[in-house]
Parts: structure tokens; sequence; C-alpha cells
RNA sequence: GCGCCCAUCGACUAGAGGCCUAGGUCGUCAGCCUUUCACGCUGAAAACACGGGUUCGAAUCCCGUUGGGCGCACCA
């Protein structure tokens, strides 16, 4: 593939939060710009006035920024082609209207939407297809001026030829042919003169000179009525590319509803962006060979266009989770304990002893998917008297052997010199040989005066962080 | 309804006519490791939607059927 000018969009329209497909398109897009050294630009897409959304551009850039998506032009950093918010951009797309017009390749429309939509509606009840009519296609040109100086509000629609056919190639589907016959006379420009998605994306698209489109599938079906209005302005259209679309569980297009759509829920609930962009990234694209973990900088050297799918991928949140699990485990520790810190604190933990902290956090780790996890086990090491519920339990802690060995270990442990989860363990084997118990008969009821639960991490970490008094006193505790 | 697109294990996918006894990963199950759980390791079950062609030979090419998705707004 040529590697001159390679420019890049991505987007998106401010109508909330950053969808987790948009966020695989935005990923897509600037992998194959950094992968051929192009440039990759965001553009925000706010010419829907009646969407509007307070703050959702703000919100939109630093969801962009958290997953470590960076663009080389866009309504932050600038460039050349700015400005990168169409809402800034109205009077560029006007005058692209108003040339259109004046080249008969479009015509003013004053159907009003209450006769369309009644118009549509009628035509489902007939079981036709719901097309416009073209009825404003055929006005003479008395009956426009007599409209227009009676101030009736008008849409531009394009006029598209009523016979033959248009063919293009996308670059990850091949060759796609569509008849003119079933595409309506689109509305390029609204009544409020904002531009349709359309024409803005036509228009910003020639002028910001993208040389690849990269966008979902639910384009395709459009994409038609772009190359139309690429001829009909003599500009060379740019490379198009749909990827497939992410699917629900259902695999119905993903949604709300549904699960978690929005980049923001992840990134609430502990998601690491490594490991959202990792199983994203494989969402659509493969490298060819078996490798699945992959660094935003691996994945700029490995992407190709060639090696995206066709079919749709269901968002599968299992994996997301094993994802985030590798990650997680991967951290350094101050990493680890910097992420967990704020939901063991909320959870009540005292985090004040960074020392004590890091490791409790480092005995949790394997127990860990999201950094939230780490709340559920924390009451291994928080203070309160230890309740043993289960008559099983119970009576292994009453029995015996068990009394005999929480006896010696109150011995030796005020006596053990350092208190340290090593020499806890060596302290307990001493006690194995003292006692002759051993083995589930010697552990499990040490685990539960410690813990009242029969599974965690190790006795020797969990006493030592306990400390000293905390131990003796919950093993005393269980003394008959 | 019409148009466009798609179709390999439950999920993500490898596979570009013989390398396929269809491979990998998640999930599931089993075993190992461990005082226990988790982590980790090993292994197992699990798929070419169907029907016709083409070919010596098809998961791979063609046609049809079925199924699914998207689109058909003065939304993007």
């Amino acid at each position: 593939m040529s590697t001159e000018n390679i420019r890049v969009r991505f987007a998106p329209s401010p109508t909330g939060f950053l969808h987790v497909g948009g966020l695989r398109t935005a990923l897509y897009n600037v992998l194959f710009a950094r992968k051929h050294g192009g440039s990759a630009v965001l553009r925000i897409e706010d010419t829907d006035r009646s969407r509007y959304v307070e703050g959702a551009v703000e919100n939109l850039l630093s969801t962009l920024e958290w997953a470590g998506l960076r663009f080389d032009e866009g309504p932050e950093q600038g460039g050349a082609s700015g400005p990168y918010v169409q809402s800034e951009r109205s009077d560029l797309y006007r005058a692209h209207a108003e040339q259109l017009l004046a080249e008969g390749k479009a015509y003013r429309c004053f159907c009003s939407p209450d006769e369309l939509a009644a118009s549509r509606e009628r035509q489902l009840a007939e079981k036709k297809d719901p097309t416009y009519d073209r009825r404003c296609r055929m006005l003479s040109e008395a009956e426009i001026s007599e409209k227009r100086d009676a101030g009736l509000p008008f849409t531009v629609r394009m006029k598209v030829p009523l016979a033959g056919q248009l063919q293009f190639r996308d670059l990850v589907r091949g060759d796609i042919t569509v008849h003119y016959d079933v595409i309506d006379d689109q509305v390029l420009l609204k009544s409020d003169g904002y531009p349709t998605y359309h024409l803005a994306n036509v228009v910003d698209d020639h002028h910001m000179q993208i040389s690849h489109v990269i966008r979902g599938e639910e384009w395709l079906p459009s994409t038609a009525k772009h190359m139309l209005l690429y001829e009909f302005f003599g500009w060379a259209p740019p490379q198009f590319a749909h990827l497939p679309l992410l699917l629900n569980q259902d695999r119905s297009k993903l949604s709300k509803r549904q699960g978690d759509v929005a980049v923001e829920d992840y990134r609430e609930k502990g998601y690491l962006p490594e490991a959202l962009i990792n199983f994203v990234a494989l969402l659509g694209w493969n490298p060819g060979d078996d490798r699945e973990m992959f660094t935003l900088a691996e994945l700029e050297k490995e992407f190709s266009l060639e090696r995206v799918g066709k079919a749709g991928a269901v968002f599968d949140v299992e994996k997301l989770k094993w994802f985030n699990g590798q990650y997680l485990r991967a951290l350094p520790a101050e990493d680890l304990v910097e992420i967990c810190g704020p939901w063991m604190r909320e959870a009540g933990f005292d985090t004040t002893d960074p020392a004590r902290t890091r490791s409790v956090v480092s005995s949790l780790t394997n127990y860990l998917t999201l950094p939230s996890d780490i709340t559920e086990h924390l009451g291994l090491f928080t203070g309160g008297p230890v309740h043993i519920t289960g008559e099983e339990a119970q009576n292994l802690v009453a029995d015996a052997p068990a009394q005999q060995v929480f006896t010696r270990f109150v011995e030796l442990a005020a006596e053990l010199e350092d208190w340290r989860g090593e020499s806890i363990k060596a302290m307990i084997k001493a006690i194995q040989k003292d006692t002759g118990v051993k083995g589930k008969q010697l552990f499990m009821p040490l685990r539960l005066a410690l813990t009242a639960e029969e599974h965690g991490p190790d006795l020797g970490m969990i006493a030592e962080l306990l400390g000293r008094d905390e131990t003796i006193s919950r093993i005393r505790a269980q003394l008959r």
C-alpha cells in the first residue's frame, strides 16, 4: 500500500459517551495512521443541534486520552485543516450545497417534516418501501421562487440519478455494487442550515485530505451516496474500509440495556486501558498467528486492514476480564497499590501504612480480576473478633488436635523473634513436630481461627499482616 | 418489505484447493502444583449452517437455500 500522505480520521458525534465500538474504530484509525507514518485526525461531528449534550466533547477527549489514543490534529491540538468541530464549519457546507444547487445536482425541497412523516406512514401501511417521492424535484422555477418568497423553510436534497448503478471498492469487503433506484434523494442541508452527516463528512474528508475512511459497517449502505457526492464535486474519493460491527450476546448491534457499552463504564469499574485496548483490538483483527497479548506500540507495528475480518464480533466481557487480570498481575507492586488504594479506602481499609498496604495488595494479587475485587478479601486483615460459622468448621476448631495446635501456637508465637511470614511458617512446622498434628488437621484450624475462612492466601503472610498481638488473640479466642 | 453485508467450537479467531485427524485464546470440565483457595501448568469435551455444483481433491471457488446483522430520518 502506498504510504505517502496517509490521513485518517475518527469522527464521533458528541451525543453522550464514547461507545466501545467507537473506541475500536478510533483505535484502528490510529493504528493505521501510525503503521503507515500518516496522520490521525479527530473531528467532532456535532451538526445535530437537537442532540447536543453538555460536556460530551470534553468527556470524549478525556476518554480517548485515558485509552492512550493520540491524534495528530483535532479540536485540542489544532492543525492545518481546522476547525475540527463541524458546527464551526457551517459556511463551508452551505457554500458546497449552493454549488450543487447551481449546477443542478441538488434541489430545494419544501416538504415539511410532518408531510414526509405522513407519506412514510402511508407507504409503510401499503407495504411499500418508504422513500421520498421526489415531488419537489419536479418543481418549476416559478414554483420555487414563489415558495421562497413566501419564506417557506426548505432543505437541500441531492439529485440521485434515476437509473444505473454505482460500484466502489471497500478495503475489507471488496467490490460493492449499489443501484441508484434504491437510493433516496438524500437531504444534504437541513432547514436549520446545518448539513447532514452525508454532506458534512464528504466535504470535510475532502478538505482535510483524508486518504482512508475507516468506520463502522453501519455506514456501508450510505457509502454509495457519499461516492455520488464525490462525483458531483469532481473530487477523488478516499479509500473506504468498513469495520465489522461489535455485537451483543444475541448478535444484535452492541447496545445499552445489554450490558455496558460506554468506555467510561469500564474505566469506572477499574478496567485497565491496556486491557480494554488489547481486547478490543482483537475484535475484528488478528495478527495471523497465535499471539494475543499486545501493547499499543506493538499493535501500531502489526496492524493492517488486510487482516480485518468481515463478520461481526460479539463483545465477550469474560475475555475482557481475563485480559484485565493478566495486565493487573503484570503490574509492578507500587502501581497495583496505587490502583487498588481508592477501592480499599472506600471499603474502610486503613492504607496509611505503605509497607503494610503493599503487603496486603501483594498477597491478594492472584485473586483479582478487577481492582475492586480486592474489597472482598480485605476482611482477612481487618480487626475484630472472628466468627466461625458452620458446624463442620466449628467442630474442626474444637477438636483435640486443633486445641493442641492452638496451645502450642500461643506459646511459640509469644517468643518468636521476628514476626515474618517465613519464620511464622517455620514455627508452624515446629508445631507439627511438637504435636504430631499435620496437613489439613494442622493448617485448617489455624486458618479458621485467623480468618474464619477455609480458603485464602498463604497463612504465614496472613499472620504477619495481622501482627503478633492480633494473631495470638485470635488463636486464644478459639481455646477451650 | 426493499437494499447492502456476513456465515469455522458457547465466545474471539487461524485457515487464501491437498500441510485439516480443522490450530490457538477465553469460558467449561478433569488432573497436577498448593495446608486451602487463587495464580500457574497439563489435558479433555467442543465448530466448517444446509443443498447443489466446479475439481482427482473444498472449510477454502461458484450458485441457491436458510440464518443473522446493518441500512432505508431535516440522527450520526
